[in-house]
DNA sequence: AATTTAATGTGTAAATCTAACACATTAAAT
DNA sequence: ATTTAATGTGTTAGATTTACACATTAAATT
């Protein structure tokens, strides 16, 4: 690495790497955003690093990089949020393929989209980059580029999705009370439900795993801990109407 | 033109196109490919063209393009269905970007798929090219290149949205009959639904324009004849649930 | 002209799913 | 012992979905 390579942030490098691609080649260059959901403190979070282009002095922008030539495309997200989080196992999952010309300063680049949850607590995520920052979803405006479009993108897609498959609990800790799940819904959706309608929803779906423990540490009577049982998930999702996606 | 290059079939000249770009710069390529869905004879119907590729000799393959480096993602798939069928003001829905490192023989092409709903009687289409040939759905396997992953993945695509949006209109005549809508809805499904709730689910949504007029040259008693209301649908479209794909 | 054919057009009742709603119980904190 | 702030539970009305049968129409056939 070059003296001034060092000197230079991440998205410098990248604009870099891009001009050298496009600018030079007339072709166009590759990348993968990601936008990545973590719930915390009863909220919808979403992890964004400062822009430091000149042209976004202060905003916040995806997590994202150039695919490499010889990385399948779902390998490039799972490289990304690796690389920038640290974790591994986590849910991903395709959005949607941005292709403006005029999408990125720095040349022709099209974007893959993905959204991504992931369990803040459980992991223990290192912030390696402290220019890295997980903002409450609903305080996300005026991204860098064309990122508010493509998270807005992704975050009515992560409404949708939770409303016909069972995602959330890639969002919260192994064990959880009814109250955490519903509040996760609740952040997710953006609207109140009604508790009794709710827990006899999950019951109904047989999906949960009473734990026989209870919640510590709790200022209130505490709540029965369950746990996502994935076998009945997988073994469900067989039986379902034949059209999964 | 050069002589070499009006010899060589479509396919042929778009593998060298991916070969100077790919395998000298070891850089990616990027193509669109299209399922393009028609409604004929009462069956649901896909577009294909012959690949003429020694490796797929025989197989039939989706209809795709190298995007251009001067043009929108979504103009692409348009350029390609005017293209190739000579139609314009079709429905288009970009799906899923498919990835593998060695999905194409040529090298390295990542590729976006949409599918598209044309009307096969009004258009008339014009079919330039006597290797392209509509297939029964049912009878689409074996495919070129993942090109039958990419058909599964956009039918099944097309399946779900049918049943969240009325799509289905793209594929028929400006005029109807219910029961020509039934069967619409019954081929994309692959299943029988009870025609006197078919009909009270559709006439409760209230999208349809009754024309007075009936059926002409049916042999036997000829139903009403309807039109898609697109200006209610509209209206509708923006007080339903907010989140909307 | 009468009959047959093959479809259209319509209504109701049962079953399921969804939505609305209130009170007793528990453990911690005071 | 009392207060607090949550958990845990059942029922009913309404809305939606499913199941199901018969009269009507226009063309085709005899």
């Amino acid at each position: 690495m070059t003296d001034i390579e060092t000197k230079l942030s991440n998205s410098e490098k990248t604009i870099l790497t891009i001009q050298s691609e496009v600018q030079n080649t007339n072709r166009i260059a590759l990348s993968v955003d990601c936008v990545i959901f973590g719930f915390d403190e009863n909220k919808l979070k979403v992890l964004l690093i400062r822009s430091d282009l000149k042209k976004y002095k202060g905003k916040w922008s995806l997590l994202g990089d150039l695919i490499q030539p010889a990385e399948d495309l779902d390998k490039s997200a799972y490289r990304i949020l690796q690389q920038r989080t640290g974790l591994d196992d986590i849910y991903l999952e395709q959005v949607h393929t941005f292709g403006e010309i005029k999408r990125h300063p720095a040349g022709r680049v099209i974007t893959v989209a993905y959204y991504s949850l992931i369990n803040v607590q459980h992991h223990k995520l290192k912030i390696y980059d402290n220019e890295l920052h997980w903002h409450d979803v609903k305080n996300v405006t005026d991204l860098a580029f064309d990122h508010q479009e493509i998270f807005d993108t992704c975050y009515k897609r992560l409404q949708k999705r939770i409303l016909e498959h069972p995602l959330g609990f890639n969002l919260l800790p192994k064990k959880f009370s009814l109250r955490e799940l519903q509040n996760l819904y609740e952040s997710i959706l953006d609207v109140k439900m009604d508790r009794r309608n709710f827990r006899k929803k999950f019951f109904s779906m047989d999906l949960l795993t009473d734990l026989n423990e209870m919640e510590q540490d709790v200022p209130h009577r505490p709540g029965k801990l369950y746990q996502f049982n994935f076998k009945k998930y997988e073994k469900k999702k067989k039986t379902w109407i034949g059209i999964d996606f």
